[in-house]
DNA sequence: AACATGTATATAGAATATCTAGGTAGCGGC
DNA sequence: GCCGCTACCTAGATATTCTATATACATGTT
């Protein structure tokens, strides 16, 4: 039960990502950061195998597009799947993080301050 | 910066359990499934090694005592590093939280009912 | 022309955590 | 004696992330 905790926690960001508009790895990796104030960041070798796995998902597809300046760049693009599934995991993750913080709340004395 | 998510939260929340009183393995198991209410649960697979690698870290410590009928039972006792470890990471458990529950609030229209 | 820098994608191999699936053993009731 | 419950433990499979590296295009600088 605990697996589920690192197995969408990443993809669940990206879905989330991706909901909004297609994006690109790199433009994924920057939008985590700015979002988060930097607390999190998708290094490379997460990244992309991600990616990769939600396309073999089929829960985005994928096109290339040339960029004004520097190499082209791949596009990622929710499909129906994906945005079913990005709806799915957010509930999950809310399940568990409510799950954890009840747990957590309960040890200690701030229950309520 | 992901793989702290599931690094450190089978011993968060063990750490947080044991804060109260030591207890041995099944009793930690039993604790945790009813704190969250089934949602949570530990395998034995993880709840073992999970304990034998935060002995080896020195955050609990363990002693033998006789069940009133059954087998023998391992407690395990935080000890004062193990506290101190709690803290930091209960307080890094809640940023990490923050820093995903915020990027999935930028993502949709929902940021304040 | 050569080189550094920033952008951009990609992967192999190591490290780590969890789960599956078993094993061992004590106690009490039938 | 056997079954079920309690209780601990581990090996091997599985999955995910990180480290490190490779490739390559575009631009500016020397």
């Amino acid at each position: 039960m605990l697996r589920e905790l690192r197995k969408g926690t990443a993809s669940l960001l990206l879905l989330d990502l991706l909901a909004a508009r297609p994006m690109y790895g790199f433009e994924l990796a920057e939008a985590l950061r700015e979002r988060t104030n930097g607390v999190l960041t998708f290094k490379e070798g997460t990244l992309y195998p991600a990616l990769h796995r939600l396309e073999a998902e089929e829960l985005v597809e994928t096109f290339w597009q040339d960029s004004p300046r520097g190499p082209r760049r791949r596009y990622y693009r929710l499909t129906a799947r994906g945005r079913k599934a990005l709806a799915e995991r957010r509930e999950h993750w809310h399940t568990l993080v409510e799950a954890i913080n009840g747990a957590l709340d309960a040890g200690n004395g701030t229950v309520s301050p």
